[in-house]
DNA sequence: AAGTGGTCTAGACCACAAC
DNA sequence: TTGTGGTCTAGACCACTTT
């Protein structure tokens, strides 16, 4: 649109900036492969006559912008973008269900769970009076043995009573609510999005590194037999995960 | 839920990061407000004993996860956490309409257009031919002066012969739609959302860190006469921007 | 003038990976 | 053993703000 630098903010008169730039042409102009180890700081440092440290931030920047990644006593690579994945949302179909058609080797495993009082702020929510108690579930969401959400999911207890003996052999939520309680399948009310910077978990189970934004994705789904039965969180590496709604049923071609 | 470090990733057995809890849990248990100091970088490399590059990595880490914001030949000062704006999306109330009748102090300017020609990646998004001509519109849109969000609005040619004669006194797309051509009121087809890195436009105009996650909602528009009429992309700030979406008409309380 | 953060140098030692 | 990135030290100079 305008003349801009490749690198963004900063002041470009410094030489850590100018050296960036100078790394992400050499990427560019001679496109090098995700798997091709880049310069090492040493040898840029004496090849530009700076300090190794200079080329230590120049690197930092490129791999917080998400050009670089570095490996310890290996080197810098160029960083592999990996194409996204769109989880077109359905409020009638489930987040598991939709991707489980989607890929083959879709996984779904539980990390932890808890069973604790309803929280203030969930009492409007979930329509419970102080005291109840709510289930709490920490999944991972898995394609390709590669973790892709951290989720959470929060359910009345009394709406699924000895919840954890139907964990064996966990698919999705919405098969136990179908299969063990006889519910219809809950629909989605609401869904709240935003993008933060990653939290601890996040960081422990997407792999990401810490400049890495994280798209959150919290709704809330129902039934007519119970009202709202889950409030369900999502967290997904934000250059991974594109969430995607159509209002009319068509089919669209995204960029 | 389970113990976890005050700040999230790396190793808690750098100094870096140990400093970086103590300053952290200083200002939590103190509730320093943000418009006081935090010590100096030499003052705490002297109390804990190291050089002053461990403290500055310590405060930036800080920085980085949005706990504290530097000022140059002031000081280290807690982040002042802004209360999130709300967009509650409506596939049939436009982005202006509803910040303008949410916030009196709601502007929007538009900093650029051009009309060049359809891109081959938007001709099936807008049914059009190669060579059609598109206008491209960079917007920002303020609350009590302060930008809340970068967006870009695209809309075929043909549908809006010279449209430029209407940006004088400028308010919203669809009044212009409406009020100028004639047609009904633009309805949202889809929605498409992700986190990102900070571009250049979004740290010139949002006035960002480097560091701070972006939500991207991208959408479609279209009316019946039209067809589609508008590709529209909205950048804000990810922690200062919840985008919520009611699938029942019902009001919901967030926390 | 003194204090603040921002950039940079020159060097040390460590953890990790490859040869 | 050598080379890689990761952490840390000790110091210099600069830009900016306050006193």
């Amino acid at each position: 649109m305008d003349n801009r630098t490749l690198i963004s903010g900063e002041n470009p008169h410094e030489k850590s900036m100018q050296i960036a730039e100078k790394i992400l042409a050499y990427i560019k102009t001679n496109k090098i492969p995700p798997d091709k180890r880049l310069p090492s700081e040493n040898k840029l440092a004496e090849q530009f006559g700076v300090n190794r440290n200079i080329v230590r931030t120049a690197y930092s920047h490129l791999c917080s912008q998400g050009y670089v990644t570095s490996v310890q006593g290996k080197g810098h690579f160029p960083a592999r973008r990996a194409r996204p994945l769109i989880y077109k949302h359905s409020s009638t179909i489930g987040f598991s269900e939709i991707f489980g058609k989607k890929y083959d080797e879709y996984e779904n495993k539980i990390v932890s769970w808890t069973k604790t009082e309803v929280k203030p702020n969930e009492l409007a929510r979930f329509g419970l009076e102080e005291g109840e108690m709510v289930y709490r579930l920490r999944t991972l969401r898995l394609v390709k043995g590669e973790v892709i959400a951290v989720c959470y999911s929060n359910i009345p207890a009394k709406h699924v009573p000895d919840f954890e003996e139907h964990f064996e052999n966990y698919e999705s939520i919405n098969r136990i609510f179908m299969e063990s309680y006889g519910y219809e399948h809950p629909v989605c009310d609401s869904i709240s999005v935003k993008a933060a910077n990653a939290n601890s978990d996040d960081l422990k189970y997407l792999g990401i590194s810490e400049n890495t934004p994280v798209i959150t994705i919290a709704s809330t789904f129902s039934t007519a037999q119970t009202g709202v039965i889950e409030y369900f969180i999502i967290h997904a590496a934000g250059d991974k995960f594109i969430l995607n709604m159509d209002f009319k049923n068509e089919e669209r071609a995204d960029d």
